[in-house]
DNA sequence: TTGTAGGCGTTATCAA
DNA sequence: TTGATAACGCCTACAA
């Protein structure tokens, strides 16, 4: 293990020059600096961790707290596991996961919270590290997200291209902010091209959306799509119109959101609002980072491009 | 924060007696251990974590290697992690996320690999701090892992106790020890009940154990169960019997082995070998910190058995 | 612009 | 059995 005095030996200077050369460059002459950069890489200096979070009174820790129950058959929360993890990682930071509410609280530098409910607001405002959430909220916490409503738009206006001439929005039956966004990029795109909009809720179940579909069957008109708010009611709707032998994608379309549940059982496979789950685990580690080094100050929003993945539940003529 | 020099004054001793307390109790007398103790829940004294790893030389981190394609799809990495996590948090240990080979080796007190390959054995051996493998190996390697025989065993015995006739493996062509477990339990189960044995081998693809099934229909004796190396298959399997409108569970039967993939869709739901995933984590995690703790001796391996999920792809007479 | 001294919280070592 | 001292590697504060 080189450490700073060897690095100060070998450049023939105090520790302290070395120490600044990390931290604090700009008080340092080019001359040295670049003599102790030699030094660094040649002794191959790597940094003590423990040393630094002793000193700076921090653990490198970072705590992830999922709040609302963890299904983990679903995909979501590997991938955003691994976004965090990946970007922790760079800046030596490591990851603590927790489960469990109101446990394991403190002995971290900061928190990525995600499935924050109401009743979790109080407490979460207490928490005395930076805190940054990643699903949409209209609280005042930084938060990273999906952008729900480019998401719906991009998958309306697909509809309407492919020449769908109703277009049905499933939702699902919470009051949360991803769910509303996720309807107002629905609303908007019809608004704009004038059309009727039509909105059923259910809990995010498949059954409950292909009993729906079950049921209204009579009523329904063929050239409809249905943009449903998740994938696991999308693939309830194409379960109920594959049972009427219905025509997809040429009578019906179906687009989901997600871009990660039983995609690769659905028959035909379902085209998806793809959230770009990996990548907001990284802009939420980032984010936290930031938030960190300039001691709480707020972040604001991150709201990254969802894609529109294209697979055989909707006409595709281009 | 309460340090162990308040401790120390609060309890009339020196810093040195409370970090006895801690780490060597044997070596102090009762009276001032009570009197120690006493004086660290009044102060609610937290251990700093960063000076421990200073002086003795430590990260707190884990890394955790997952060396093969990580389908983020299949939640059995989801539960890994989250078991390894959990233990390791109780311990103050972190846990580092490392996808690329290779890469980010170093700067941490110990290893947990998964999926490694016969191509990584030599690097893995060379690594300078404790390693412990999640997965069956015949190499020297202190491991956790299901044990994969019983769960055949137990799949074979469960098909033969409810009445098939025939009851045939459809494995993984891969030379992996679990593959070998496996396939050792059907062998020494029906060998016990001297049956003939029939094992067929594919990549885990369940449109290959389909395609297999829909050109042997013609020869398939109906009272056949089949027990499959991992659910994938054992969905294929179920797939091309469905195409046929077999009667499934009464004229065929098909296990699985997993307990995670898509069982969710499977119609009828697949009877399977749970691994106990989660659990398998923890003592991954436990292992590696005991063989820390003792310099890296040797652990062995540990195998935790499996539960068989009955489901509707077999008969369940009892 | 650079260097010196001291301390962060803990533990190993040695002396009492 | 207990305590004093030094050390782990780094950074802040101050001095030069």
């Amino acid at each position: 293990m080189t450490t700073l005095s060897d690095v100060a030996k070998k450049a023939n200077v105090s520790k302290m020059t070395v120490s600044r050369v990390i931290n604090h460059p700009e008080q340092v002459r080019d001359e040295l600096k670049t003599s102790v950069f030699n030094a660094m890489r040649e002794l191959d200096y790597r940094p003590n961790v423990a040393a630094k979070a002793l000193v700076n009174n921090r653990t490198q820790i970072i705590k992830l707290f999922i709040l609302e129950d963890m299904d983990t058959t679903e995909p979501y929360y590997m991938n955003l596991l691994t976004g965090i993890s990946k970007e922790l990682g760079k800046e030596q930071y490591a990851l603590q996961l927790v489960t469990e509410h109101h446990f394991d609280i403190g002995g971290c530098d900061g928190y990525i919270v995600t499935g924050m409910r109401h009743s979790d607001y109080e407490w979460l405002q207490r928490l005395e590290r930076p805190v940054v959430l990643f699903g949409e909220n209209r609280l005042e916490f930084d938060y990273c997200d999906t952008d729900n409503t480019l998401g719906t738009k991009m998958a309306t206006e697909y509809a309407l291209k492919q020449g769908y001439q109703q277009v049905i929005f499933i939702g699902i039956n919470v009051k949360e902010p991803f769910e509303y966004s996720r309807e107002a990029g629905y609303m908007m795109t019809m608004q704009k091209h004038q059309l009727p909009t039509e909105i059923k809720r259910f809990s995010n179940h498949s059954h409950l959306a292909m009993e729906y579909i079950q049921s209204q069957w009579s009523q329904l008109k063929p050239n409809t799509c249905f943009v449903c708010a998740s994938d696991r009611l999308a693939f309830g709707v194409e379960k109920a119109l594959n049972l009427f032998n219905a025509d997809i994608p040429n009578d019906f379309g179906v687009i989901g959101f997600d871009g990660v549940f039983l995609n690769q059982v659905a028959t035909p496979k379902l085209t998806t609002v793809q959230q770009p789950i990996f990548e907001l685990g990284v802009q939420c580690a980032r984010m936290l980072l930031a938030k960190i080094a300039k001691d709480g100050q707020p972040q604001g929003i991150e709201q990254l491009a969802p894609t529109l993945s294209i697979a055989g539940s909707t006409r595709n003529d281009n």
